[in-house]
DNA sequence: GACCAGGTATTGC
DNA sequence: GCAATACATGGT
């Protein structure tokens, strides 16, 4: 492993545990690698390596400065306190079940990713399986992201994606979804739709924009709030989290509260990574 | 070779 | 409004 920077090792709050395995394995994210003994991804144009073994109480990385680091894994986040606050809302075998899955996903952590990417890969996501998200995300990078090294690329901009055009993007076997991710491009490139006024507005009034997005509805728009604008209260429902809802709360949909997103999380994970024991 | 995949837009009642 | 259906492609 060739590191050019020095460790970063950041303190969490309530000695809280960070585990890569969980944080980048759990559907979050689509383009971090597992290596022998650590996994390996492009933010912000450059390679963050997190070693698999972390001590408890800190986050240690490498590639990039500590604000970058410490914004990607939010550190400032304390999962010890919002678990409490998850499980406060709940009783019985509601809050067990909550109990499990905050268990079983101790050290995971909810990623701040660039609000780019993220709106592009969960576009890419709809009816898509994670295996071929990864390829498509991974092929859209290399054909029209910078090249940072050797095999090595940053996620493209949207005027790259733009000027890739239909005929560009199909080539990366994206199927419906192009259409789709040209007009999220025009609305970026255009000023339509800008971060800075997302960030700005409400999470109901940023999903609402989002939303205006041909190809973004309800799950895409709550996954680019939850992974792409720090939105902790945003609650992506997909089927697994419909099944969920149904098989454990008898109901179609649960309020989880001012957490929702990282509950909703911590039970995605339970059912489809453990009980239903899916790989990837 | 079906059936399905971290959905959404469109259509039909 | 709300339940079907098409959508591109390839993983399982």
């Amino acid at each position: 492993m060739i590191l050019t920077k020095d460790a970063v090792k950041l303190t969490l709050p309530d000695s809280d545990v960070f585990s890569p395995d969980k944080s980048f394995n759990c559907g979050q994210c689509f383009r971090f690698e597992q290596k022998a003994d650590s996994w390996q991804g492009v933010v912000k144009n450059t390679l963050l390596v997190f070693p698999k073994n972390q001590e408890k109480g800190f986050v240690t990385g490498f590639g990039a400065d500590e604000g970058v680091i410490a914004n990607f894994l939010d550190t400032k986040t304390s999962y010890t306190e919002i678990g409490k606050n998850i499980l406060s809302s709940f009783s019985g075998a509601d809050r067990e079940l909550l109990e499990k899955a905050a268990l079983v996903s101790q050290g995971m952590r909810i990623l701040r990713q660039d609000f780019w990417e993220a709106l592009i890969s969960f576009i890419i996501s709809q009816n898509n399986n994670i295996p071929r998200i990864k390829k498509n995300v991974q092929t859209i990078c290399e054909k029209f992201g910078e090249r940072i090294s050797d095999s090595l690329y940053a996620f493209p901009t949207p005027e790259a994606l733009l000027f890739a055009g239909k005929t560009g993007l199909d080539e990366c076997r994206l199927g419906f979804r192009t259409k789709y991710i040209l007009d999220a491009a025009e609305k970026i490139v255009s000023g339509e739709i800008c971060e800075e006024e997302l960030f700005e507005k409400s999470t109901e009034e940023a999903k609402q924009t989002l939303k205006t997005i041909h190809g973004v509805g309800e799950k895409v728009a709550s996954c680019v709030l939850l992974y792409g604008l720090g939105r902790h209260s945003a609650v992506p429902v997909d089927v697994w989290m419909k099944k969920i809802f149904r098989k454990y709360f008898n109901k179609d949909t649960v309020d989880l509260g001012e957490w929702g997103g990282i509950a909703q999380q911590y039970l995605f994970f339970l059912e489809r990574f453990i009980i239903e024991g899916k790989k990837v």
